[in-house]
DNA sequence: CACCTAAGATTACACTTGTAATTCAAGTAA
DNA sequence: TTACTTGAATTACAAGTGTAATCTTAGGTG
Protein backbone atom coordinates (compact mmCIF):
# COMPACT_ATOMS: atom_id res chain seq x y z
CA UNK A 1 0.00 0.00 0.00
CA UNK A 2 1.11 3.85 -0.44
CA UNK A 3 1.14 4.99 3.10
CA UNK A 4 1.62 2.10 5.55
CA UNK A 5 0.19 2.34 8.93
CA UNK A 6 -0.23 0.31 11.62
CA UNK A 7 -3.02 -0.79 13.49
CA UNK A 8 -2.41 1.32 16.55
CA UNK A 9 -1.75 4.45 14.07
CA UNK A 10 -4.90 3.89 12.42
CA UNK A 11 -6.76 4.23 15.50
CA UNK A 12 -5.24 7.83 15.63
CA UNK A 13 -6.40 8.46 12.08
CA UNK A 14 -9.66 7.32 12.87
CA UNK A 15 -9.95 9.71 15.54
CA UNK A 16 -8.26 12.65 13.13
CA UNK A 17 -10.49 11.84 10.33
CA UNK A 18 -13.55 12.50 12.93
CA UNK A 19 -12.41 15.69 14.56
CA UNK A 20 -9.87 17.03 12.05
CA UNK A 21 -8.57 19.69 12.44
CA UNK A 22 -7.45 19.54 15.99
CA UNK A 23 -4.80 19.33 18.55
CA UNK A 24 -2.66 16.69 20.16
CA UNK A 25 -4.51 16.98 23.44
CA UNK A 26 -8.02 17.01 21.77
CA UNK A 27 -6.81 13.49 20.00
CA UNK A 28 -5.64 12.54 23.23
CA UNK A 29 -9.21 13.30 25.05
CA UNK A 30 -10.75 12.03 22.01
CA UNK A 31 -9.00 8.51 22.19
CA UNK A 32 -9.65 7.95 25.60
CA UNK A 33 -13.07 7.49 26.08
CA UNK A 34 -12.24 3.94 23.99
CA UNK A 35 -8.96 3.32 24.60
CA UNK A 36 -6.66 3.30 27.89
CA UNK A 37 -3.36 5.00 25.99
CA UNK A 38 -0.79 7.37 27.56
CA UNK A 39 -0.66 10.88 26.51
CA UNK A 40 2.63 10.08 25.84
CA UNK A 41 1.95 6.99 23.60
CA UNK A 42 -0.82 8.89 21.63
CA UNK A 43 2.23 11.58 20.68
CA UNK A 44 4.34 9.46 19.69
CA UNK A 45 1.86 7.81 17.23
CA UNK A 46 0.94 11.68 16.02
CA UNK A 47 4.69 12.24 15.73
CA UNK A 48 5.04 9.17 13.38
CA UNK A 49 2.25 9.29 11.31
CA UNK A 50 3.76 13.30 10.57
CA UNK A 51 6.44 11.16 9.84
CA UNK A 52 4.94 9.08 7.28
CA UNK A 53 2.83 12.08 6.02
CA UNK A 54 -0.06 10.76 6.98
CA UNK A 55 -0.76 13.82 8.72
CA UNK A 56 0.18 17.38 7.75
CA UNK A 57 -0.34 20.17 11.11
CA UNK A 58 -0.11 23.75 11.33
CA UNK A 59 0.91 26.23 14.25
CA UNK A 60 -2.30 27.57 16.62
CA UNK A 61 -0.89 29.49 19.13
CA UNK A 62 1.91 27.06 20.59
CA UNK A 63 0.13 23.72 19.73
CA UNK A 64 -0.19 22.17 16.47
CA UNK A 65 -3.54 21.24 14.81
CA UNK A 66 -3.81 18.58 12.62
CA UNK A 67 -5.06 17.28 9.80
CA UNK A 68 -5.00 14.31 7.66
CA UNK A 69 -3.15 14.20 4.44
CA UNK A 70 -4.90 11.17 3.37
CA UNK A 71 -8.63 10.68 3.21
CA UNK A 72 -10.45 8.14 4.96
CA UNK A 73 -12.17 7.44 1.81
CA UNK A 74 -8.71 7.22 -0.23
CA UNK A 75 -7.06 4.76 2.75
CA UNK A 76 -10.51 2.74 3.01
CA UNK A 77 -9.74 2.03 -0.74
CA UNK A 78 -6.44 1.09 -0.50
CA UNK A 79 -6.38 -1.01 2.39
CA UNK A 80 -9.80 -2.48 1.44
CA UNK A 81 -8.10 -3.48 -1.76
CA UNK A 82 -4.95 -4.79 -0.53
CA UNK A 83 -7.03 -6.85 2.28
CA UNK A 84 -9.15 -8.35 -0.56
CA UNK A 85 -6.30 -9.27 -2.63
CA UNK A 86 -4.10 -10.48 0.86
CA UNK A 87 -7.18 -13.01 1.60
CA UNK A 88 -9.86 -13.90 -0.98
CA UNK A 89 -7.41 -13.22 -4.20
CA UNK A 90 -8.67 -10.50 -4.96
CA UNK A 91 -12.40 -11.24 -4.92
CA UNK A 92 -14.58 -9.29 -2.34
CA UNK A 93 -17.99 -11.63 -2.71
CA UNK A 94 -16.12 -14.54 -0.76
CA UNK A 95 -15.94 -11.28 2.06
CA UNK A 96 -19.01 -10.83 2.22
CA UNK A 97 -19.88 -14.66 2.57
CA UNK A 98 -17.40 -15.27 5.51
CA UNK A 99 -18.46 -12.10 6.90
CA UNK A 100 -22.32 -13.17 6.84
CA UNK A 101 -21.23 -16.68 8.32
CA UNK A 102 -19.52 -15.66 11.07
CA UNK A 103 -20.96 -11.97 12.10
CA UNK A 104 -24.24 -12.32 11.23
CA UNK A 105 -24.93 -9.49 9.13
CA UNK A 106 -27.79 -7.07 10.27
CA UNK A 107 -30.73 -7.10 8.94
CA UNK A 108 -29.83 -3.42 7.93
CA UNK A 109 -26.54 -4.53 6.44
CA UNK A 110 -28.45 -6.70 4.41
CA UNK A 111 -30.51 -3.97 2.81
CA UNK A 112 -28.33 -1.96 2.41
CA UNK A 113 -25.96 -4.24 0.50
CA UNK A 114 -28.97 -5.28 -1.21
CA UNK A 115 -29.32 -1.77 -2.33
CA UNK A 116 -25.64 -1.09 -3.31
CA UNK A 117 -25.74 -4.34 -5.29
CA UNK A 118 -28.94 -3.09 -6.88
CA UNK A 119 -26.93 0.37 -8.04
CA UNK A 120 -24.06 -0.77 -8.87
CA UNK A 121 -25.84 -3.37 -11.47
CA UNK A 122 -27.62 -0.11 -12.63
CA UNK A 123 -24.14 1.63 -13.19
CA UNK A 124 -23.59 -1.52 -15.39
CA UNK A 125 -26.29 -1.54 -17.03
CA UNK A 126 -25.64 2.24 -18.35
CA UNK A 127 -22.46 1.83 -19.36
CA UNK A 128 -22.99 -0.90 -22.04
CA UNK B 1 -7.25 -11.65 16.23
CA UNK B 2 -6.81 -15.12 17.90
CA UNK B 3 -3.82 -16.10 16.07
CA UNK B 4 -1.55 -13.11 14.90
CA UNK B 5 -0.23 -14.21 11.36
CA UNK B 6 2.18 -11.48 9.56
CA UNK B 7 1.90 -10.63 5.49
CA UNK B 8 4.34 -12.54 4.21
CA UNK B 9 3.33 -15.18 6.74
CA UNK B 10 0.03 -15.79 5.40
CA UNK B 11 1.61 -15.82 1.98
CA UNK B 12 3.10 -19.55 3.58
CA UNK B 13 -0.23 -20.35 4.73
CA UNK B 14 -1.75 -19.82 1.46
CA UNK B 15 0.63 -21.91 -0.14
CA UNK B 16 0.22 -24.35 2.34
CA UNK B 17 -3.92 -24.07 2.50
CA UNK B 18 -3.79 -24.77 -0.93
CA UNK B 19 -1.04 -28.06 -1.08
CA UNK B 20 -1.12 -29.46 2.99
CA UNK B 21 0.06 -31.50 3.56
CA UNK B 22 3.17 -30.44 2.46
CA UNK B 23 7.26 -30.45 3.20
CA UNK B 24 8.76 -27.45 3.52
CA UNK B 25 10.77 -27.92 -0.23
CA UNK B 26 7.29 -27.96 -1.85
CA UNK B 27 6.15 -24.99 -0.08
CA UNK B 28 9.39 -23.55 -0.96
CA UNK B 29 8.69 -24.44 -4.58
CA UNK B 30 5.30 -23.39 -4.59
CA UNK B 31 5.84 -20.36 -4.08
CA UNK B 32 8.90 -19.64 -6.00
CA UNK B 33 6.44 -19.41 -8.51
CA UNK B 34 5.28 -16.16 -7.27
CA UNK B 35 7.28 -14.87 -4.63
CA UNK B 36 11.02 -14.19 -4.77
CA UNK B 37 12.41 -15.97 -1.51
CA UNK B 38 15.39 -17.30 -0.64
CA UNK B 39 14.64 -20.84 0.45
CA UNK B 40 15.78 -20.38 4.36
CA UNK B 41 13.50 -17.50 3.97
CA UNK B 42 10.59 -19.88 4.05
CA UNK B 43 11.73 -22.22 6.43
CA UNK B 44 11.89 -19.01 8.83
CA UNK B 45 8.18 -18.45 8.27
CA UNK B 46 7.50 -21.98 8.46
CA UNK B 47 9.02 -22.06 11.76
CA UNK B 48 7.39 -18.97 13.38
CA UNK B 49 4.23 -20.42 12.38
CA UNK B 50 5.13 -23.75 14.07
CA UNK B 51 5.77 -21.31 17.36
CA UNK B 52 2.58 -19.48 16.62
CA UNK B 53 0.55 -22.78 16.59
CA UNK B 54 -0.67 -22.33 12.89
CA UNK B 55 0.85 -24.98 11.71
CA UNK B 56 1.71 -28.40 12.86
CA UNK B 57 3.62 -30.70 11.32
CA UNK B 58 4.42 -34.99 11.67
CA UNK B 59 7.95 -36.87 10.54
CA UNK B 60 8.27 -38.26 7.15
CA UNK B 61 11.49 -39.57 6.99
CA UNK B 62 13.55 -36.98 7.93
CA UNK B 63 11.35 -34.20 6.28
CA UNK B 64 8.53 -32.41 8.29
CA UNK B 65 5.04 -32.79 6.90
CA UNK B 66 3.16 -29.69 7.34
CA UNK B 67 -0.38 -29.13 8.07
CA UNK B 68 -2.51 -25.93 9.28
CA UNK B 69 -3.98 -25.67 12.55
CA UNK B 70 -7.01 -23.04 11.42
CA UNK B 71 -8.92 -23.57 8.57
CA UNK B 72 -8.61 -21.11 5.81
CA UNK B 73 -12.21 -20.15 6.54
CA UNK B 74 -11.63 -19.94 9.87
CA UNK B 75 -8.55 -17.25 9.44
CA UNK B 76 -10.67 -15.56 6.99
CA UNK B 77 -13.31 -15.33 8.77
CA UNK B 78 -11.23 -13.87 11.88
CA UNK B 79 -9.46 -11.33 9.62
CA UNK B 80 -12.65 -10.11 7.86
CA UNK B 81 -14.46 -9.58 10.96
CA UNK B 82 -11.40 -7.76 12.63
CA UNK B 83 -10.55 -5.96 8.70
CA UNK B 84 -14.12 -4.53 9.20
CA UNK B 85 -13.70 -3.54 12.34
CA UNK B 86 -11.15 -1.77 12.22
CA UNK B 87 -11.54 0.00 8.94
CA UNK B 88 -15.34 0.32 8.81
CA UNK B 89 -16.44 0.27 11.81
CA UNK B 90 -17.52 -3.25 11.82
CA UNK B 91 -20.44 -2.56 8.70
CA UNK B 92 -19.53 -4.80 5.96
CA UNK B 93 -21.36 -3.05 2.97
CA UNK B 94 -19.11 0.06 2.89
CA UNK B 95 -16.43 -1.98 2.56
CA UNK B 96 -17.90 -3.50 -0.65
CA UNK B 97 -18.59 0.06 -1.86
CA UNK B 98 -15.80 1.45 -1.54
CA UNK B 99 -14.27 -1.60 -2.86
CA UNK B 100 -16.57 -0.81 -6.20
CA UNK B 101 -15.35 2.44 -6.41
CA UNK B 102 -12.02 1.52 -7.04
CA UNK B 103 -11.54 -1.82 -7.90
CA UNK B 104 -14.24 -1.85 -10.64
CA UNK B 105 -16.49 -5.28 -9.65
CA UNK B 106 -16.16 -7.34 -12.38
CA UNK B 107 -19.37 -8.20 -13.28
CA UNK B 108 -19.05 -11.90 -12.18
CA UNK B 109 -18.14 -10.41 -9.23
CA UNK B 110 -21.69 -8.53 -9.03
CA UNK B 111 -23.39 -11.21 -10.14
CA UNK B 112 -21.86 -13.23 -7.50
CA UNK B 113 -23.23 -10.72 -4.56
CA UNK B 114 -25.95 -10.56 -6.15
CA UNK B 115 -26.50 -14.13 -5.64
CA UNK B 116 -25.49 -14.13 -2.36
CA UNK B 117 -27.66 -11.36 -0.83
CA UNK B 118 -30.24 -13.15 -2.45
CA UNK B 119 -29.71 -16.48 -0.32
CA UNK B 120 -29.13 -14.08 2.71
CA UNK B 121 -32.26 -12.85 2.08
CA UNK B 122 -33.98 -16.20 2.09
CA UNK B 123 -32.10 -17.23 5.00
CA UNK B 124 -33.61 -14.26 6.94
CA UNK B 125 -37.23 -14.88 5.87
CA UNK B 126 -36.35 -18.93 6.82
CA UNK B 127 -36.00 -17.54 10.13
CA UNK B 128 -38.73 -15.17 10.82
C1' DC C 1 12.42 37.95 37.32
C1' DA C 2 12.37 32.85 38.91
C1' DC C 3 9.74 28.94 38.40
C1' DC C 4 6.37 25.80 37.02
C1' DT C 5 3.74 23.89 33.28
C1' DA C 6 2.42 22.23 29.07
C1' DA C 7 3.85 21.51 24.03
C1' DG C 8 6.58 19.35 21.14
C1' DA C 9 11.24 16.73 20.36
C1' DT C 10 14.18 13.20 21.46
C1' DT C 11 15.33 8.86 23.44
C1' DA C 12 14.17 4.13 25.17
C1' DC C 13 13.41 -0.53 24.88
C1' DA C 14 11.50 -5.05 24.13
C1' DC C 15 9.01 -7.54 20.62
C1' DT C 16 7.81 -8.48 15.82
C1' DT C 17 8.86 -8.81 11.04
C1' DG C 18 11.40 -9.34 6.76
C1' DT C 19 15.11 -11.54 5.07
C1' DA C 20 18.64 -14.58 5.50
C1' DA C 21 23.27 -16.99 7.03
C1' DT C 22 25.34 -20.32 10.00
C1' DT C 23 25.36 -24.58 12.60
C1' DC C 24 24.18 -29.28 13.51
C1' DA C 25 22.88 -33.86 12.50
C1' DA C 26 21.49 -37.78 9.78
C1' DG C 27 21.45 -40.13 5.53
C1' DT C 28 24.16 -40.97 1.02
C1' DA C 29 27.68 -41.58 -2.19
C1' DA C 30 32.55 -42.91 -2.83
C1' DT D 1 34.61 -44.56 7.05
C1' DT D 2 34.84 -39.95 5.19
C1' DA D 3 33.08 -36.34 3.08
C1' DC D 4 28.95 -34.32 0.95
C1' DT D 5 24.26 -33.15 0.99
C1' DT D 6 19.98 -31.93 2.75
C1' DG D 7 16.77 -31.12 6.54
C1' DA D 8 15.94 -28.75 10.57
C1' DA D 9 17.54 -25.62 14.46
C1' DT D 10 19.78 -21.63 15.90
C1' DT D 11 21.50 -17.12 15.26
C1' DA D 12 21.58 -12.47 12.94
C1' DC D 13 20.28 -8.02 12.25
C1' DA D 14 18.01 -3.79 10.74
C1' DA D 15 13.47 -1.64 10.50
C1' DG D 16 8.93 -1.22 12.29
C1' DT D 17 5.66 -1.27 16.35
C1' DG D 18 3.67 -0.74 20.95
C1' DT D 19 4.24 1.76 24.78
C1' DA D 20 6.24 5.23 27.18
C1' DA D 21 9.81 8.33 29.82
C1' DT D 22 12.92 12.15 29.58
C1' DC D 23 14.54 16.54 27.65
C1' DT D 24 13.86 21.18 26.02
C1' DT D 25 11.72 25.36 25.59
C1' DA D 26 8.31 28.99 25.42
C1' DG D 27 4.62 31.02 28.14
C1' DG D 28 1.85 31.90 32.20
C1' DT D 29 2.11 32.62 37.65
C1' DG D 30 3.60 34.60 41.81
Amino acid sequence: MAIDISNTELEVMQAIWQTQPCTATEVILYLQQQKDWHEKTVKTLLNRLVSKAALSYEMQGRAYLYSARIAQQDYQQLASGSFVQRLFAGRVAPLVASFARKNELSAADLAELKQLVAELEQQQEDKS
